[in-house]
DNA sequence: AATCTAATTCGATACTTGTCTAATTAGATT
DNA sequence: AATCTAATTAGACAAGTATCGAATTAGATT
């Protein structure tokens, strides 16, 4: 899950948490220790130590009045370890949508019976058009000019811009010889 | 700096920081995108990606109308290398006053004078005064039992407790047969 | 030169969170 | 059993910041 890489780096995003797992590298301190260390309440102390708890950094045992709390130098090493790997970095992104940046410009330029605005001129906003318009042909299937025309004529007049740029673009191919199209 | 490292972990404890992160691993996007991708307005993302920059993490080039940004790779293996390293960890605590605890259980526990309003029954604070009181003794001195206690009476009534803890927690030696104490 | 576009900056707002004081809890000492 | 002590929890406040809309900037296209 993408929440347990967030509060990790949010447990260390902080001075005094960063001090406190600086000082118990060194040694086990009890919560008043730190707090007269860092010139912080035990309240606050005890609160920032239950943060790096949570996500298993600092443990603690109890010893007659005190609480002390120790580090885990094996977590610590595992996590810094695989803190960029692969599988993280793929789970930041798990639940992103790949084709909102399609369907943002597919919403921006076409009204709603489906024709075109205008046709953007810039690159990657009409690339996204161009793989909107192009899902009006079927796949492998062969269409002549004149049908071709006679489909795009629905998104834009300017049939022959929008034809010569899927061609360009690669979405759709074209016989050399004859005035065939189709779309792989 | 210490200050170095609390700003490194604060530009990745945020989600959204996180997922551009995510994002620019697979490959560079624009400002644009990144916004449509993460349902943020642009002004938000240039945002989040000055504070990624800051630390090194990405870099945009200019490519006609857009600022395409991309991942550091090398950066990121880099500071995850050594983000917990020694060096790290001990400049976290550079800035610390080691004898914090010391002063605030002196501070708590001697009154203006200089006299001990009590001994404490906590072992830590226990200590603490201990090594507050010893500094009354030149060290490799010897002392008769009767000039220790005159000295420790300045502190506490109770002189032949102070005398025996000092003894107990090795801060200042017994000569087996005779009465002579001395602090090392 | 004039116009258009993506990006950035600025100002405002709402939410998060670090810190403190006060109250409560868990445990040990007498 | 009664009393102390360290730690935690709860509540309140203040500082920091994620986000947005509006204004501005830098640059490309016509």
């Amino acid at each position: 899950m993408s929440d347990e890489i967030v509060t990790f780096f949010k447990a260390l995003a902080d001075a005094n948490r960063l001090k406190i797992v600086g000082l118990l590298a060194q040694q086990p301190y009890s919560v008043e220790e730190l707090a007269a260390l860092l010139d912080l309440k035990a309240s606050t102390v005890s609160h920032h130590l239950a943060r790096l708890a949570q996500i298993g950094l600092v443990s603690a045992k109890t010893e007659s009045y005190y609480n002390i709390y120790q580090l885990d130098e094996k977590a610590l090493q595992n996590k810094s370890r695989n803190l960029f790997s692969q599988a993280n970095l793929a789970a930041s992104v798990v639940d992103i949508d790949a084709d909102a940046y399609d369907n943002k410009v597919v919403k921006d330029y076409v009204r709603k019976d489906g024709s075109l605005k205008t046709i953007p001129a810039q690159r990657k906003k009409l690339e996204a058009i161009l793989r909107y318009v192009v899902k009006a042909f079927e796949a492998n299937k062969r269409y002549s000019e004149k049908k071709v025309n006679e489909i795009l004529g629905k998104y834009h007049e300017d049939t022959a811009s929008l034809r010569r740029e899927l061609v360009g673009y690669g979405l759709m191919k074209r016989e050399g010889g004859g005035g065939e199209y189709w779309r792989e």
